[in-house]
DNA sequence: AATTATTTCAACCGCGCAGCG
DNA sequence: CCGCTGCGCGGTTGAAATAAT
């Protein structure tokens, strides 16, 4: 940034709390309490007196820093700049593909653990790790995608199990920490209770909701809402949310079908999975009611006679935690006056939190409710749209693409309100996304537009899920996440501060 | 070209934890 | 055990940058 060049003349050693340096500067730049500590964004002066002294005095025992250099500034400012700007072995620029990827994986593993995913990025900051993924969790979450994807869920919830079995994860991690769970893949929108709009679904579609395997992920519903804390905004450029992603996988998972959620039409979706998924399954409905093992759950007081087994919170990234969903079973669920809150399905089966059966929320009622009201209204216009050839949303490089392997439906439900895999302002339609009128978007993968029952009966994602993940596993790539020290940087800034070589004051 | 909307990112704060004396 | 210190992290802020209108 250029906030210190602005103030490079300017001076800090700013004992003066009157020095303009510091109020005028920006509108951050102030004193800190103690009256003589500045705040604010650095200059480069500021930059060299601590670099100065760091070269001097080596890291750590940030609160000398002002003692012994005057610099007005707190140690813990001090630690953070130099971590974070003027370490030697910063990396600055954008990330590369390959840093990012490495990120997803090692967030699927870790967590929040910004500090511990920094030192697997040499040159790398957790600060500046933390903002890319805040940011591009905002950016996914908008676009109603999975935060992860399918193959890095599988591969961090196989390392997990790995873990599980040797007792043991890096520094003693418990392995069913939260942080270590799979499940804290997934947004947890905020959303009101939907209803499908039967008029905006094909009959087959409904007819397969009412088959008991309408299943669609929560989070696709939920981004693009009017409801949604994150309202559709432009997303600036166009780069992949999802590097280096392989596409094999994407082909995998379709994508395309497209909810409304405007105020008229509220989708009451449980996600509810097919039983095949359902290893724990508490059906309780002629459809299914099952969810997939680390599913979304369908909270709201009507699910919650049957509590997943999810007994951990996951600790996920702060945009992730809005609606406090991830509570523990005996923790009070959301009060959403008559709104069903959904928790993104991973695309995970083998994983350990993945116990969830919540039953039918009574959203499925809806559904087969709304399905048997509109069959008689269905024509088959709309089946014929849904073959368009069109197919200019399909985004196979990034994740929305498969986004929701799980869903038989044909169409992801990530393009429900995402317009596929598009960052940009979706275009929402009812039932499906809908070019002009009516025109509904043709569901693609694997490369090809598939009629309709492929659509539905080939997609692997209708297969059960040992199934897909057979396929994901076989396209996934391999390479294990490297947990060894990684290099000189490891802990440096970080933890390495800790290793106090610095004389106490 | 100007304005507006939106995103990015540096930096801060508060809290909690761990190590140490 | 207690207080101090350092550190990590979640959450947040706001200026700057950028994109859209």
């Amino acid at each position: 940034m250029s906030m210190n060049s602005e103030n490079d003349e300017r001076m800090m050693l700013n004992n003066d709390p009157d020095s303009p340096s510091v109020d005028d500067a920006n509108s951050r730049g102030n004193v800190g309490g103690n009256g003589s500590l500045k705040k604010g964004p650095w200059t480069s002066a500021e930059d060299a007196i601590l670099v100065e002294y760091v070269t001097k005095h080596g890291e750590g025992n940030w609160n000398a820093v002002q003692k012994h250099s005057g610099l007005a500034r707190c140690g813990k400012s001090c630690r953070l700049r130099w971590a974070n700007h003027l370490r030697p072995d910063l990396r600055k620029g954008a990330f590369t593909q390959e840093e990012e990827r490495r990120i997803i994986e090692l967030h699927a593993k870790m967590g929040n653990k910004w500090a511990r995913m920094a030192a697997e990025l040499p040159g790398r900051t957790d600060n500046e790790i933390k903002n890319y993924w805040n940011t591009r969790i905002k950016r996914r979450q908008r676009a109603g995608l999975p935060i992860y994807p399918p193959d890095i869920c599988l591969q961090a919830s196989n390392e997990n199990q790995e873990s599980d079995d040797m007792n043991a994860y890096s520094s003693g991690h418990d392995v069913h920490h939260p942080d270590f769970m799979p499940m804290n893949n997934f947004e947890i929108p905020e959303f009101k209770a939907f209803q499908i709009n039967p008029q905006l679904y094909p009959q087959e579609l409904l007819d397969f909701s009412s088959n008991s395997l309408l299943n669609i992920p929560a989070s696709s519903l939920l981004a693009q809402g009017p409801h949604s804390p994150y309202p559709n905004k432009r997303i600036r450029g166009s780069e992949s949310l999802f590097p280096g992603l392989s596409t094999d996988i994407g082909n995998v998972i379709p994508d395309g079908s497209q909810y409304h959620n405007d105020d008229s039409v509220q989708i009451a979706q449980p996600f509810m999975l097919s039983s095949a998924y359902d290893h724990n399954s508490t059906s309780n409905h002629g459809s299914s009611s099952s969810v997939l093992p680390g599913s979304h759950a369908v909270l709201n007081g009507n699910t919650s006679s049957s509590e997943p087994t999810w007994a951990m919170k996951p600790e996920l990234p702060s945009l992730q935690t809005q609606t406090g969903c991830w509570g523990p079973p005996s923790s009070p669920l959301p009060s959403l006056e008559s709104v069903d809150t959904l928790i993104q399905t991973p695309p995970i089966e083998n994983t350990q939190s993945c116990n969830l059966s919540p039953r039918n929320s009574g959203l499925l009622d809806a559904v087969l409710y709304e399905s048997q009201t509109i069959k008689n209204s269905n024509n088959s216009s709309r089946q014929h749209d849904l073959f368009d050839t069109s197919s200019e949303d399909l985004h196979e490089t990034e994740w929305g693409a498969y986004s929701e392997p799980i869903s038989p439906l044909g169409p992801s439900s990530s393009s429900v309100f995402s317009e596929g895999t598009s960052l940009d302002e979706p275009k929402i339609t009812r039932g499906y996304r809908v070019e002009e009128s009516t025109g509904l978007f043709p569901v693609q993968y694997d490369n090809r537009v598939e009629t309709q029952n492929e659509m539905i009966y080939s997609r692997p994602d209708f297969l059960l899920a040992s199934n897909y993940f057979v396929t994901n596993d076989q396209t996934r790539f391999s390479g294990k996440v490297d947990t060894s020290a990684t290099s000189s940087t490891q802990g440096y800034g970080h933890d390495s501060c800790s290793s106090n070589a610095m004389s106490s004051v």
